[in-house]
RNA sequence: GGGCGAAUACCAGAGUGGCCAAAUGGGGCAGACUGUAAAUCUGCUGGUUUAUACCUUCGGUGGUUCGAAUCCAUCUUCGCCCA
């Protein structure tokens, strides 16, 4: 992977790059749809490309070693050939589920313990298996298995969770350099930061992580349950320290302005479920703030969900259509839902990169973040 | 013309003497959702309200009863059947 900086804005940390894998070429800032199981919901892959325009998705290790299982992935030649996909994949290490399934799971030194969400049966995650695994699913970026622990976590439980983490990295990094892909290109290997809400153990992890030289760094742990200030803060921490020429991946971020927030703050890349859940569950994002769907009057609204949005579900089909599609409980309501909301993170990052190029980043950015948190 | 049945909140529909402002579903309103166990979850949905409080309500009217959506009479409307 080559990462090449192309612009800076003045006066914060945002930078606009360019990311080469080989499946293509990513400019960042970037949001990245999440596709877990090999599908990001509600999306075809043509839609994904020729609407949403994503560049780079995610898969998640977790759950494709589930189902389908490894065996079957390594037989199709790799998520890409199996879903179809051809550009960039970033595949989570299973490090999220460490932290949404922790009914079903037990740490120890080895790695997480996990009883599977479909069937209860018993499996174990270590850092190296998980390489494993993800050499096997194939993605350009692959994520070290991590502990994400809750926002809400003391400082022993932060300190003790993120010395565990440590050491997973370590070992799965050692891991990652011994081995290499299965089907003839380039895998990169993104360790994490951890360290909770405290500043002094985010900049020892950043510091940790530097060190190893990867080709690009993921900051974690984010966004599970604290303030967004002290998020704010602890991404301008970790970004003091983290190499500016490597990519930088705020991992599970965000709404809309937590996206242009963490973008002020050096991130390049970033993923979310948000647009695509909550687009299923009946909301849209728009410039101008959030919509529900679901409310009496948009009933008769006949004019575009979005009349200059950037795919055409904006322009074809009116609110009023697709109030009734929810209300109706029909699938295409999700459908158009989440392909609008994609396309609008994809646009918004795009927008962002466009004017931290043309030097107007700042204005362009606080004058976005006042009508993003409207209610329309 | 005769017989039978039914009328409950926005809709459908339970309830057949007190625990009923009235189940449940739909609809409506609001909220949640952040590296997806989520096409999911939560609250409200007669009025006044802090309320375990009071007021109004179960087609209309009049009764029985300490007490009626529930029992009786009658009227109205609708449905079915027989002429």
């Amino acid at each position: 992977m080559k990462f090449t900086v192309n612009s800076t804005a003045p006066g914060t940390a945002a930078r606009a790059g360019t990311m080469e894998t080989d499946h293509g070429t990513v400019l960042t800032p970037v949001f990245m749809p999440v596709g877990t199981l090999g599908s990001v919901k509600g999306v075809h892959q043509h839609e994904l490309r020729e609407e949403v325009k994503a560049q780079i998705i995610l898969g998640n290790t977790y759950h494709l070693y589930l189902r389908p299982g490894t065996e079957i992935l390594r037989r199709a030649g790799g998520l890409h050939r199996f879903m179809g996909w051809e550009r960039p994949i970033l595949t989570d290490s299973g490090g999220f589920q460490v932290f949404s399934l922790s009914g079903n799971r037990k740490l120890t030194e080895e790695g997480a313990h996990f009883r599977s969400h479909i069937d209860g049966s018993r499996h174990l995650f270590t850092p190296e298996n998980v390489v494993d695994i993800e050499r096997i699913i194939g993605a350009d970026i692959m994520m070290a298995l991590d502990e994400c622990p809750p926002g809400t976590s003391d400082f022993a439980y932060a300190r003790k969770s993120l010395d565990l983490t440590r050491r997973w990295l370590d070992r799965g990094w050692k891991r990652y350099n011994e081995t290499e892909g299965l089907y003839g290109y380039h895998q990169s290997y993104f360790p994490i930061v951890q360290g909770c809400t405290f500043p002094e153990l985010r900049r020892e992890a950043a510091r940790h992580v530097a060190d190893l030289g990867a080709e690009g760094n993921a900051i974690g742990g984010l966004a599970v349950g604290e303030p967004a200030p002290v998020m704010y803060e602890m991404i301008e921490v970790v970004n003091e320290i983290l190499p500016a020429d490597r990519p930088r991946y705020l991992m599970g971020v965000g709404t809309p302005i937590n996206i242009l927030e963490a973008i002020d703050r050096g991130v390049d890349m970033m993923d979310c479920v948000m647009p695509t859940r909550n687009g299923r569950n009946g909301m849209l994002f728009t410039p101008e703030g959030t919509m529900n769907m679901r409310n009496l009057k948009w009933a008769d609204d006949f004019t575009p969900i979005q009349e200059d949005g950037p795919c055409y579900v904006d322009r074809v089909y009116t609110k009023a259509y697709l109030r009734h599609l929810f209300i109706a409980d029909e699938l295409l309501a999700m459908q158009i839902a989440s392909i609008h909301n994609l396309a609008f993170y994809l646009w918004l990052t795009g927008e962002a990169r466009r004017h931290i190029v043309e030097g107007d980043f700042p204005t362009w950015k606080a004058s976005m973040v006042e009508k993003l948190g409207n209610r329309l």
